[in-house]
RNA sequence: GGUCCCAUCGUCUAGUGGUUAGGACGCCGGCCUCUCACGCCGGAAACCGGGGUUCAAGUCCCCGUGGGACUACCA
């Protein structure tokens, strides 16, 4: 059996989006399932529009992803050569021909048939000429006018197209680079390509596609077109519908895997399963478990999806992937402490941006209180508390959860009161706020010395605000 | 307009002729509890419509309807 080779094929002009990203996921996760290569190709021919950032960018988000390619990255417009070379071919056969026709002209004549309720297809003006190179000239391929071309999509199923629904599209511009359709037939047939998994907004071009392999002599790839992805409008996804680029996702404070994970599942399922691990998809991931029909992009369960994963990560790694979305001004050199910070709020937040804003009590050297906050809890009658506890608290030696959650339940033994009763005022005095974890795990975490001159500042907060 | 694709809870989906139509996100209620979150338990919520085929249809066929894509010297 022939070795799969698949491709994802960006044209370099934005960053890669949702969208792509899945498309490229699937070929990705198909080629590693069946051991085969996987190759990236920048379509790039559209010289006005491709740039070397997004190419950069491209690129960025693919290894962020975790989506490595085996060949690679190809730059189209660097085989026009071998691109003209097909096309004189073709016209040598008599299987492509030059034609003259402006783009006003046709534009024109788009308009009318349009307006006249007929196909608004090329009309074959110069199909039969035989006209030489002239400038501004371009080359069309001689389509099949009659019978018609059976795509067999490894998703979509069997497709039929009549041929004389195709018009002779253009194949080489009058600059003399390729058309996209042209290009893509030429490179996925030369390098050998078996699978050609792309976005389902490409079906009507496949049946031209496969003529223009027959034309050429090469063998037909097979074809898988999933479906697209949609915003919550159930419109083709874009920035209106909030963010479309991957690398906004990580800025954002998502995890790769959480994104990987809810891409796959745009689409593809396996039973009821929810989590796969990178491991699980190449294990799992076919084609055949492809759905058809689009899907809406639902940013709460990617939300969910990144939450678990980060409840599941440790610290250590955390704290690497975090490394960019700190504020300015925050100081986590000290590694321990902020792996300490960062391991009392993975459980409660749903990204590493939430993560970053949550943590600030912890590194300010001057907290301040949310004023509802310290108006309700830092009062006259909790002082007394305040005091006893700071006189105590220098004598615990050893500041951890179990030797604090003893300290503590002594504490209100001794006073007699319920925990509650100071839990509130403590926090508000440690955090400057309502909502935060354990009052024992931020101790923990502060350390002897923070809570000290927390509890020191609260004190004297009362004291001045009577 | 033409061509093509698609159609199960709000959303992602399981389901391949016989199911109380399952799971997940979100939502609601409860438990846990020092706040919040997590976690756990429970709840509301779907087969687009109409015809067939069949003893039997979410599942197969046809026709509607709705949505989407393409219709470029973009990819």
């Amino acid at each position: 059996m022939k070795k799969i080779r698949t491709r994802f094929a960006p044209s370099p002009t934005g960053y890669l989006h949702i969208g792509g990203a899945r498309t490229a996921l699937f070929n990705w996760l198909y080629t590693r399932h069946h051991g085969g290569e996987f190759i990236l190709r920048i379509e790039d021919t559209d010289q006005q529009r491709s740039t070397d950032e997004s190419t950069k960018a491209i690129l960025d988000a693919m290894t962020w992803l975790g989506l490595n390619w085996d060949e690679g990255p190809y730059f189209q417009a660097q085989r026009v050569e071998l691109h003209r070379e097909m096309v004189q071919k073709l016209i040598k056969e008599g299987k492509a021909y030059y034609c003259t026709c402006t783009p006003e002209e046709l534009e024109e004549k788009r308009k009318q048939a349009l307006a006249t309720g007929k196909k608004p297809k090329y009309d074959g003006m110069c199909r039969d000429k035989n006209l030489k190179k002239t400038s501004g000239s371009v080359v069309r391929f001689r389509s099949e006018q009659t019978g018609s071309t059976v795509v067999e999509d490894l998703i979509k199923g069997q497709i039929v197209f009549n041929n004389e629904e195709l018009d002779d599209l253009i194949i080489e511009r009058s600059d003399g680079y390729p058309t996209y359709n042209f290009a893509v037939v030429i490179d996925d047939a030369l390098m050998n390509i078996t699978h050609v998994i792309r976005g389902d907004d490409h079906v009507n071009n496949t049946p031209r596609q496969i003529l223009m392999y027959q034309a050429l002599g090469f063998d037909v790839p097979q074809f898988a077109h999933v479906p697209m992805i949609l915003g919550s409008d159930k419109t083709r996804l874009s920035k209106r519908h909030g963010a479309t680029s991957v690398m906004a996702y990580k800025e954002m404070g998502y995890l790769p895997e959480a994104l990987v994970n809810y891409l796959v599942r745009l689409g593809w399922a396996h039973g009821d399963q929810e989590i796969f691990s990178q491991k699980d998809l190449i294990e799992l991931f076919d084609l055949d478990a492809v759905g058809k029909s689009p899907a809406v992009f639902n940013p709460e369960k990617l939300l969910w999806l990144n939450a678990y994963y980060i409840k599941e990560s440790s610290p250590e790694r955390l704290r690497e992937e975090m490394k960019s979305l700190w504020p300015a001004g925050i100081n986590t050199d000290d590694t321990d402490f902020t792996q300490k910070v960062i391991a009392d709020l993975q459980p409660r937040v749903k990204t590493l941006a939430e993560l970053a804003d949550m943590a600030d009590f912890y590194f300010a050297d001057e907290i301040k209180y949310e004023e509802q906050a310290a108006k309700k809890f830092l009062t006259a009658d909790v002082s007394p508390y305040l005091k006893a506890l700071i006189e105590t608290i220098l004598s615990v030696q050893n500041f951890s959860k179990k030797v604090l959650e003893e300290f503590l339940m002594n504490f209100t033994k001794e006073k007699n009161i319920k925990f509650k009763i100071i839990a509130q005022p403590l926090r508000v005095a440690l955090t400057g706020k309502t909502v935060s974890p354990g009052i024992d795990e931020i101790m923990v975490t502060l350390g002897k010395e923070r809570v000290y001159r927390r509890l020191q500042k609260a004190i004297n907060y009362i004291e001045k605000q009577n």
